[in-house]
RNA sequence: GCGCCCGUAGCUCAGUUGGAUAGAGCACGAGACUUCUAAUCUUGAGGCCGGUGGUUCGAAUCCACCCGGGCGCACCA
């Protein structure tokens, strides 16, 4: 448990008493109650607002409620002070072995500093993200939702949550016999045909070409003359599964590993979808209806058609949203209605990450996942805003029509994927992303990304020279630390903290600033060696504050090594 | 016209779910090297947190209405 997950404790425990005491009335709203970092240092080591959020409900002023709280704060072993300040925070200075235990801390628990082990009480989440469709390589706009979605899966990990990460493949729309007849093309090709151009509408790109080889050795000239109706059922399954193994390649260069793939097209056959209209329907909540025409420009091909509707406005929705087409077939929200209630069968909740451009979805999907499960799930949508390339300060031009995109692979090659998943990191999810490929690779305190992994290299050469001179034997004594260096041990026993704030908000970025600031508060401490020889971390004649001083170094580092793990990055040993 | 997201230093952005004197990087001013203990660090200046009201002990944060920008608005995915 980590330091302020115990003081947290230590002060409901005391709140509990006051209730028992009749000091406090019972039933208070104890979540807004919080321990935290004070935001000025010289305040103390943690501070509470438990007086001035429990005032209002207990009828009493924050700083006479205080006055009773924090007393008994002061009574507890390790705290040293505790004050009543300002508006009526609660301040507690610690004694200094808190901070030596929690370094201990962080080096006992290594690689799991920071992890929360709910053990059987771990809520599953359901993550979707990525999903392309499956009708060509991944190209680099599909890369900010895949990093977000894949880091914010480990950091729920790392929170105590069983995550599945699954991938929903659109392999049921209009898009995926436009891609089979693409294929077809590049099977006649493959049996020797001259096809000439790509005709307007169908794919043009090169990467379907060993599709069609494939389909040749598959099924021979077979279906080269037949009918589409005999070839398009074949060759759909076939050609998905071809475009799916390409995109789990291209995942698997930025270390993105699915549990799960659910098919649209399967989904459909099972009668899911049914089901789930049934079940709509068994709440009176599906009718058949005209829909108004749409606000503003009114389309030119408009004419009203009664469509089978969900009653999404029952749940905030602007208007009830078709779940079967006029001819009949489902619409992409009624199999995705269908979809989610599928999902939230085998989690407690569903996390889905999505473009920007889907937001005027959200609220219907929001709206079927509620009706489905009686308000029992909950579905929160994380939109990834759009990353624009730049190439020396220069727009890097794509073009979708004319093929002419980025890919995700040639991105990773360019410039590997710990640059990659760091950047994509380094703003909140929701926020546009300015991605230079000349600037990502830049060996300077601007890039972040080689900024954190030259503090941790910095640690790992420390490792290797205490190593040499035979100064990392034997235990270190920790009372030898300065104030500047505990202060670094407080900033680095902030992580559990972060961890969990990060993770309930969804919000893995987080991650990467805190590193970002870690990392700077490690540059400082270490260039304080340079004015003066007496504060470098390793010092031949002084083996015992050098110990001392490894171990704060290694302490740091192994934050540093997990904030990157929950970012998927590798923790460089060395710059060279 | 409606919905969602956004608006914080000259620029790019954080802001611990409503807390104490609003932070960081770039750029600008001043300083410390000759490279895994300078790829870095120290320090200075820079703010109507888009605006106006409201909610309360307390608002960049929550609410309402404006202003400005992005995205999306029947059976496409």
């Amino acid at each position: 448990m980590s330091l302020y997950a115990r003081f947290q404790d230590k002060l409901e425990a005391i709140l509990g008493d006051l209730v028992r005491e009749g000091v406090l009335p019972d039933g208070l709203p104890m979540q807004a109650v919080a321990v935290e970092p004070p935001r000025d240092a010289s305040h103390g080591d943690l501070a509470t607002n438990a007086a001035m959020v429990l005032a209002k409900p207990a009828r009493t002023n924050p700083r006479a409620l205080a006055g009773e709280i924090a007393p008994r704060l002061e009574a507890l072993d390790g705290v040293t002070a505790a004050e009543v300040a300002g508006p009526g925070f609660i301040n507690l200075k610690l004694d200094p072995r808190v901070w030596d235990e929690e370094l201990e801390a962080m080096l006992a628990e290594g690689d799991h500093y920071g992890r929360v082990d709910a053990g059987e009480d771990a809520r599953t989440i359901n993550i979707e993200y990525v999903s392309a469709n499956p009708t060509g390589p991944m190209h680099m706009g599909h890369s900010r939702g895949a990093v977000v979605g894949d880091a914010l899966a480990s950091l729920l990990e790392w929170a105590g949550r069983k995550v599945v990460r699954e991938y929903y493949v659109n392999d049921a729309g209009a898009q995926v016999d436009t891609l089979a007849r693409s294929a077809h093309l590049r099977y006649r090709e493959a049996l020797g045909e001259d096809i000439g151009a790509i005709p307007e509408g169908l794919y043009p790109g090169d990467y379907l070409k060993p599709v069609g080889a494939a389909l040749k050795d598959a099924y021979g000239a077979r279906y080269a003359q037949a009918p589409e109706a005999e070839w398009l059922p074949v060759f759909k399954p076939f050609v998905v599964e071809k475009m799916m193994d390409m995109i789990r390649k291209d995942l698997a260069l930025l270390g993105i590993h699915h549990d799960l793939f659910s098919s649209e097209a399967e989904l459909q056959a099972s009668g899911k979808v049914e089901e789930a209209l049934a079940t709509l329907r068994a709440k009176g909540l599906v009718y058949e209806g005209v829909l108004e025409p749409p606000k503003g420009e009114t389309p030119a091909d408009w004419e009203p058609v009664e469509l089978t509707l969900f009653r999404s406005t029952q749940f905030g929705d602007d208007q009830d949203r078709p779940m079967k087409k006029s001819d009949g077939s489902w619409t992409y929200f009624g199999a995705d209605a269908a979809y989610h209630y599928q999902k939230a069968q085998g989690a407690d909740h569903l996390v889905n990450i999505w473009g920007a451009d889907h937001a005027g979805t959200v609220k219907r999907v929001q709206s079927a996942v509620t009706a489905l499960t009686d308000g029992e799930k909950g579905l929160d949508v994380k939109l990834v805003q759009m990353v624009r390339l730049f190439r020396d300060g220069e727009p890097v031009k794509m073009s979708k029509r004319s093929g002419n995109f980025v890919t995700l692979a040639e991105m990773v090659e360019e410039v590997g994927k710990d640059v990659v998943r760091f950047m994509m990191l380094t703003r909140k999810a929701d926020a546009p992303l300015d991605f230079d490929f000349a600037k990502v690779t830049e060996a300077s305190k601007e890039n972040p990304v080689f900024y954190v992994q030259y503090a941790h290299a910095r640690i790992s050469s420390l490792k290797r020279k205490a190593a040499a001179a035979g100064l990392d034997a034997g235990a270190a004594d920790l009372t030898l630390l300065d104030e500047v260096e505990r202060a670094l041990v407080r900033q680095a026993a902030q992580f559990p903290r972060v961890v969990r704030l990060a993770a309930d908000a969804y919000e893995p970025h987080r991650i990467a600033f805190y590193l970002y600031d870690l990392a700077a508060a490690f540059h400082a401490s270490w260039n304080r060696g340079n004015d003066d020889p007496g504060k470098r971390f390793l010092i031949e004649e002084q083996p015992d504050l050098s110990r001392a001083r490894l171990e704060l170094a290694r302490g740091i580092g192994q934050v540093l090594r997990n904030g990157l793990a929950i970012m998927g990055v590798e923790a460089a040993e060395e710059m060279r």
